[in-house]
DNA sequence: GACGTTGGCCAACGAGCGTTGGCCTCACCG
DNA sequence: CGGTGAGGCCAACGCTCGTTGGCCAACGTC
């Protein structure tokens, strides 16, 4: 009762090509990274997943390293803020955070990237490189040049990642409770508040 | 040369009571715990820092998740602030969780918890609890009472968990790069926008 | 000095993991 | 019709892990 490797493919099994079988370990794989993290997630899990045996994920990815390198891939998608009114910008972050986040649920590479990167040091090395190639230039183009404006640019990414944290992996109550709006309208002006220098309490 | 169990003890094993080595296990198992997370961390080290053979961790804890369950325990002190000018109260928070995360590196509980948590359905589920027993009730002292303080303390929890990610976990580089003075004077103005509801821009 | 208690070690089990290599089976090309 | 290669399965190896149980040596008390 454990499974039936016997004469099963009625007509299920129409011999997918190459491509599609390591297009479908990948969403597995991003899928249980996202869940569970690197060490809990589990090759035959994924492999499982996916409809196949876990030698398949070896022969397509060489590693669970290599798997796992495979699925932080990402791209942020990041608005250019350049033509953007100044007081619009934060809003714009947070909702499009939001609306990556709680969107479609097999694109959450940036939750694998969030959840990984905690406890793995490759992962943290990719969001750093993630922070500085698509988040630090896109918070830079909304932000009066200055001595501290990577500070500032980085500690907007903190906020928006504390926002994820809380929202998504932690789950607080009070702030699961909330709709995206008011996440916007209680949120944008922590944001507004990093951005500018000097801006008066 | 891998080891010698061979009449050792010049001097060095004093035979410890049951209650210092109890000690040593759950400092030791906070240090992996805070450094590598819940699944990396395994009772053979633990042991071997405190000294002793795997085994005995089991005697004395009973079992890995239980050694977990004691390592979580934790107070966060914060302060009383119905005493303080509100306006100082943001720099305040900041200061003291700057405090906490670069004081004592043996008090480390709270990293153990935030880098538990985001892969440890136990550890997410006793951070909630810190936060609706000590976070929450400080910092609706300093809260106008309103329908949406409850969301606006737990969206300030998530501006200062971003912080601890962003220079602990993550370490990037602009926020590693800050003073602790130069980190509060640019976080604080942030968390005080959540802390004020209708705060003029 | 006998003896129970306490702190500790050692060896092993059983399970789950990543990983490997061999074998099978179709679809297609000649 | 024969062959070849791609897509896939199965069985196993080696390792590490949490966990268990038995054994040992020192101490304290009568």
């Amino acid at each position: 009762m454990t499974s039936e490797p016997l004469a099963e493919p009625p007509a299920d099994r129409p011999r997918r090509t190459s491509e599609a079988t390591k297009a479908a370990i990948l969403a597995a794989a991003r899928a249980r990274f996202a869940e569970h993290g690197y060490e809990r997630t589990t090759i035959r899990g994924v492999a499982g997943d996916a409809g196949i045996d876990a030698s398949m994920v070896m022969r397509y990815f060489g590693s669970k390293e290599q798997l796992f390198e495979a699925a932080l891939a990402i791209d942020l998608k990041l608005p250019d803020v350049r033509d953007v009114p100044p007081d619009d910008v934060p809003a714009l972050f947070v909702r499009h955070f939001l609306d990556r986040w709680e969107g479609d649920p097999t694109d959450d590479a940036l939750l694998v990237l969030l959840r990984s990167a905690v406890t793995n040091d490759q992962a943290a090395a990719r969001m750093r490189d993630v922070f500085a190639r698509q988040v630090a230039p896109a918070v830079l183009a909304a932000l009066p040049p200055g001595p501290d404006a990577p500070a500032r640019a980085a500690l907007l990414s903190a906020q928006l990642l504390g926002l994820a944290l809380a929202r998504y992996l932690l789950r607080l109550p009070p702030v699961l409770a909330l709709a995206p709006e008011q996440v916007e309208e209680l949120y944008a002006p922590a944001l507004a508040a990093v951005l500018t220098p000097g801006r008066p309490l």
